[in-house]
DNA sequence: TTGTAGGCGTTATCAC
DNA sequence: GTGATAACGCCTACAA
């Protein structure tokens, strides 16, 4: 527990001084940085980063709310967003906002509390009518589409495009009555919506009839919920060869519940998801997706973050690339 | 960016006054409590986390330090640790070791940097040898075995325990050749060894012999490496009717190496896991697993942590009970 | 019930 | 190249 003052006695210099030192100036004589040192290791010296917080106005910490860690995509991403912080020296601290609005808002008068330098939103609850809730006095990268227009950096997935590839990429293998499994209607430009856009996109292109019943809506995007819903949608009689599950997580459930009711995948129905989630190329089949490029996106979010939280102005926006990735799950 | 100070002026009472307001203190009264709270809504203030860890000693911020937060088994530890301390009011920062023994010291050195209040420690690369360095001046819990004798309290699965009664399952359903899929020996009490042991002790009380051929070890816990291995035991000719895997990551990749070379699961192999991820539910075979009860694991962790926290003393030592869980992939 | 004084440990400023 | 001073914003003790 020694502190600054601790070090500047038994060094025979002043506190000063040995702030100095620890934070690297170029004007310290040479041997009386080796004294400072000295007396740093003699009694084990520590810096207290609360103090340092305090007089620096900054913490160092920047918070990631995700809906849940425990979900492969988020996983994935929150440890390419805290592999990425730790580069810039930053600590990542996560909460966890269950998707839902409420939460996702008490995130944002949380980080208030200068908790964190900035903030990784991982939008999904809020919409456009959220907007003021932005307004907070501290950076803010939105993981999500634009849906507002305030004062925060926004890293977006191709939602659109991708989900378009996708169903082109099952046209493109035969399929022709091409069923989406999506979540509900939140917002009117979350996820779900956005990448049901590229789906009907794709039928335009293709020319092929959009068909509601083929869009299949489901409360919560879990593997158990998705395993559910296909069952029902087999056992129920709907005529489909193709399925674009809205994540990697849904399509797990989906294969899973396709076996059980011995529909046979790629010959009877092909499936592709949307994450490039890493268990996908060892399940049975392997599953086919949308690779939207975490990595960039988490570089991006952080990159953006930590030049607002040196100052920098202006509102950007990054859009990764995607690859459509073919795998067993929709093969000819 | 108002400060308690400014609220004082505002509701023309002292700072003091506002501080008791702020922490909910009894001795104020309702009139002055109804000036401050107007003023604090006026100016939107918002407490100064970092002046008042700094005054209080406390960041109410724990650590916890793991392998990889995109690896199921840990991620499922991670979302339940941040939950259970949310619970307690205290936010969660992640660091990601790698599996390292530098980087689990590293994080132990940090953190003396009083940036946590206390830290969870999952330790895979610290050995016995490591005892000296837990000798920190806050709170640490290790999740693991009881490797050291330091001061620390520790959470730990029933890894010999799992381990013999998944293999005394594989041999109930028939099995006789049964292989085990471990790790690299790193510690003598270290994850790998523990299991091994009770694969031993398991194939003890089923008076099996031990043929060292049947144990593989891989340097590195993913499904890729996992793949790669069960491919060159099947081709190489190894004869297995049953495979124990060490984790359930692992077994995944091995349930896609033997579908590759088409051999049945169960018929030919049966796999079982340990760790009971949520996907095991979901592959096809479905994966019978040891569930080592994550959530208790959990919420033991932070209890003991948090008790820690709050002054308690006396190292205690958690143990989960575990379950074995019977799917597909084991099915007679 | 409310207010005053002081310090938590660090660092920016500016003088020497 | 080094050091004195002050301040970051809050809260524990004690005084009124």
């Amino acid at each position: 527990m020694a502190t600054i003052a601790d070090v500047a006695r038994a060094a025979g210099v002043s506190p000063m001084t040995v702030s100095n030192v620890i934070n690297g100036h170029p004007h310290v004589r040479d041997s009386t940085r080796a004294k400072v040192l000295a007396a740093m290791t003699a009694l084990d010296y520590r810096v207290n980063v609360a103090a340092r917080n305090l007089r620096r106005g900054r913490t160092g910490v920047i918070g990631l709310a995700v809906p849940e860690v425990n979900r492969p995509y988020f996983a994935q991403f929150a440890a390419a967003i805290i592999a990425a912080a730790q580069r810039r020296d930053l600590r990542v601290s996560i909460e966890q906002t269950g998707a839902t609005r409420e939460n996702e808002l008490a995130v944002l008068g949380l980080s208030r509390n200068r908790l964190y330098d900035g903030l990784i939103l991982s939008t999904v609850g809020m919409g456009a009518a959220d907007t003021e809730h932005l307004k907070v006095p501290y950076p803010v990268v939105i993981l999500g589409e634009r849906i507002f227009n305030g004062p925060v950096d926004h890293v977006a997935m191709p939602n659109a495009g991708g989900a378009r590839a996708a169903v082109r990429h099952l046209a493109d293998r035969g399929c022709r009555r091409i069923a989406m499994l999506t979540g509900v209607e939140t917002t009117e430009v979350g996820v779900s919506e956005l990448r049901l856009t590229g789906y009907r996109l794709a039928l335009q292109d293709l020319g092929l009839r959009y068909d509601p019943g083929l869009v299949q809506r489901m409360d919560e995007m879990s593997m158990g919920a998705a395993a559910e819903r296909v069952h029902a949608m087999v056992t129920g009689g709907l005529d489909f060869d193709g399925l674009f599950c809205l994540t990697d997580t849904a399509a797990m459930g989906a294969l899973r519940a396709l076996a059980d009711l011995a529909v046979a995948v790629p010959e009877d129905v092909k499936v592709i998801g949307f994450d490039n989630i890493e268990e996908g190329r060892f399940l049975v089949p392997s599953l086919s997706t949308v690779d939207p490029d975490h990595q960039a996106m988490a570089e991006s979010a952080v990159g953006l973050l930590a030049r607002r939280i040196d100052g920098g102005a202006g509102h950007e926006e990054f859009v990764s690339r995607f690859t459509v990735i073919a795998r067993e799950s929709t093969a000819v």
